[in-house]
DNA sequence: AATGAATGAGGGTTCATTCAT
DNA sequence: AATGAATGAACCCTCATTCAT
């Protein structure tokens, strides 16, 4: 796993406390937005962390920033655990079973900025996380295929979709509660991607090209 | 499919006119609510109704009894297909299929004031929709299981969560361009759903009692 | 002078008290600009026209569109000024004097938006209520030379220039007090300006195009 | 030139870094004030010193304190510039120009704070720096005066406000570029002066008393 | 009934000033 | 002494909702 301060290579040194703070900042945009969504005030998320909120905005410049960092966060975590899974188990169905279930631990509901906030996916940062990720996934996929366990005509983000939109939080729901019918309808999933399968999927695997192509929403006004 | 002037028993017959704007103003805010997601400004959806804000005032005291409406409108419609699909095909998982792949087109996104407005699900007239849906629902379910094609230990809130949140718009998305994903992965969960399981899944099915026993999410401010 | 509605080609017809509540933004945004200079809050101009704050932003989106109406408003009254003057007195000296000295009490400060916000000047309205002016202006200085009476090595905006800096409000002041010595000012330039000039004016006359050529400040940040 | 370390009596021996500092403080504070207007903000002419910030309130307590700094450098060096030129020169209206004209390259703009922000003019260092200036302005008039070259209508503040007004920066203009035109139109202004004077001023000349009897704006809030 | 207009309550962001290293 | 970091108050602007025509 990546330290966040030695990823950004021109930044300098920061003092102890504002580290702490920086993390903490981080730590509560993830829980404010699983819990809120993407459009969590930052007010919110910096009364979590228990600061001003003029600190976030020192930390971080404005709201895309800050949604970045909680996204490199979280595809950070994800990879890691992506590649530590793939080393310790030769059944790779099996490591995408626990890969998909650990996701919902993971705070891959904090990506949900991903999904609808303008970030640039091309930014490099952001694109080497996912590359990251997908890298790791791939590999998964790759020999699940190849052990004849996982069905042939799903790709790499047809899984991180379904997943990101199965793990996707229900506003309003105590995480808890939810959580135990994520991990169900995960395993309906992995069912269907079973080999052999016993329908032929419409359409052709999502690509990683296929999210958001182009980022910007119809303009309001 | 109710008729949303009789199923308001106080309310004096409208005029012609506004009956429409009426009907308007709901598609209007259906289709928002999918482009904008549930936050959607009020301006926005009077604006493509076409009318002032004000006459939407008029018709929707506030804010969540038009989205009330918007969700009724969808519950009906989705229970009115379920119903005749259920009448015209014997094969019940072929229902279900239909059924399921359906739900994309029936502006099931704009349900996405369910996911995250304090609706009172308990309400008689919501409740109402919500049973109509389950009932026709849960008989698809029961006969499927029933000529073995459908694996027992799902419930029917199991198949209505995963369908809302595969549906579930992605902001930024272009909609046309996203349904073509959403085909797969619904036929992805579909096979997961087959009969037999190739395992078991954990917990107990959910219920319709399950989803959002109290709505409230925990007080923002 | 012009009429605010039907100089804006395509506004509909207002409603009277919109109409009303226009104008009496502009007129506290005048005096509020002058008072405060021009990053006055726009809080406190919509405090001294008596409505709320978003009823501001209902008239002018936003604060360059409000400057740019106050810009406009008493560019019009200078042009209607200097051509009404112009018509009535053959001594174009006189003219020029009286153009001058009521520039105080046509607000001309209220144009220092013009001076310090990012004001397109190459707009076609606000273009064309230059020209006016500048048109309205440079006739009488044309005329005043030709009688003799106003030296020959100065344009038409070192006059506006000189107009608008030596009217410039100092923010703290009293304007009563303050317009005592303006008069004064204002005087000796006009005796700077007779002919015979007793010394050579260094550099050449300022032009319209010299104003502002690229009106954007050095980047901040 | 009074040395800034030994006017104020009860200052202590400052550290040779920290004497630079302040120097470097107010020269940058000078400079960003004419570039920026009197609302720079102080972390721009921290920056601009190279410098923390909270150095910079190390110098100066509060903003007021550091424009009034400002003003005081720049009283000094225009009272210095204008009694070594009456020195050097016989002919009191020439000293005059030279003065009026080298106002402008003395960062005289900078002098904007003394305009806009709630200096106390009354307090006594400020008091001593604007008599200084104002003794050795004086002398050069009242010699004109009496040469018979500059006319008798007018007195000490009508020219210090003036050339404050004339050299006050647009903001959003090169400097370089405005300067081209200030040298014209305060020519203008000392043709104006020149006696015989072919007018009479309305009203008395200005006192230094005169010019913001009472400095606080109108309470903003 | 329909609507343009008005508004108060926030949310995002900046900045003067204070605090802790 | 020097400084990076923290912060509350203020400002700009939006939006749900109410008012007046």
């Amino acid at each position: 796993m990546i330290d966040d301060r030695t990823s950004r290579s021109a930044a300098p040194r920061l003092r102890a406390d504002a580290t702490r703070n920086r993390e903490r900042i981080v730590a509560a945009a993830q829980e404010a937005c699983i819990e809120f969504g993407p459009d969590v005030p930052l007010d919110e998320i910096a009364r979590r962390a228990g600061i001003g909120n003029a600190t976030l905005y020192r930390h971080f410049a404005d709201r895309r920033l800050l949604m970045r960092s909680v996204v490199l966060a979280v595809l950070d975590r994800m990879a890691g655990e992506a590649e530590s899974r793939t080393a310790e188990n030769p059944d790779s169905f099996a490591v995408l079973q626990d890969f998909v279930h650990g996701a919902v631990d993971w705070k891959v509901g904090a990506l949900c900025p991903l999904l609808s906030e303008s970030l640039d996916l091309a930014e490099p940062e952001l694109q080497a996380a996912r590359d990251r990720l997908n890298s790791a996934v791939e590999s998964i996929i790759a020999r699940a295929q190849a052990q004849g366990t996982l069905r042939t005509d799903i790709g790499l983000s047809d899984i991180m979709l379904v997943v990101a939109q199965l793990t996707r939080p229900l506003p309003g729901t105590e995480p808890s509660e939810h959580h135990a019918f994520v991990h169900r309808h995960l395993q309906l999933l992995l069912d269907g991607l079973r080999a052999p399968a016993p329908s032929v999927l419409p359409g052709r695997p999502a690509t990683a090209q296929d999210l958001r192509r182009d980022c910007r929403p119809p303009d309001r006004r």
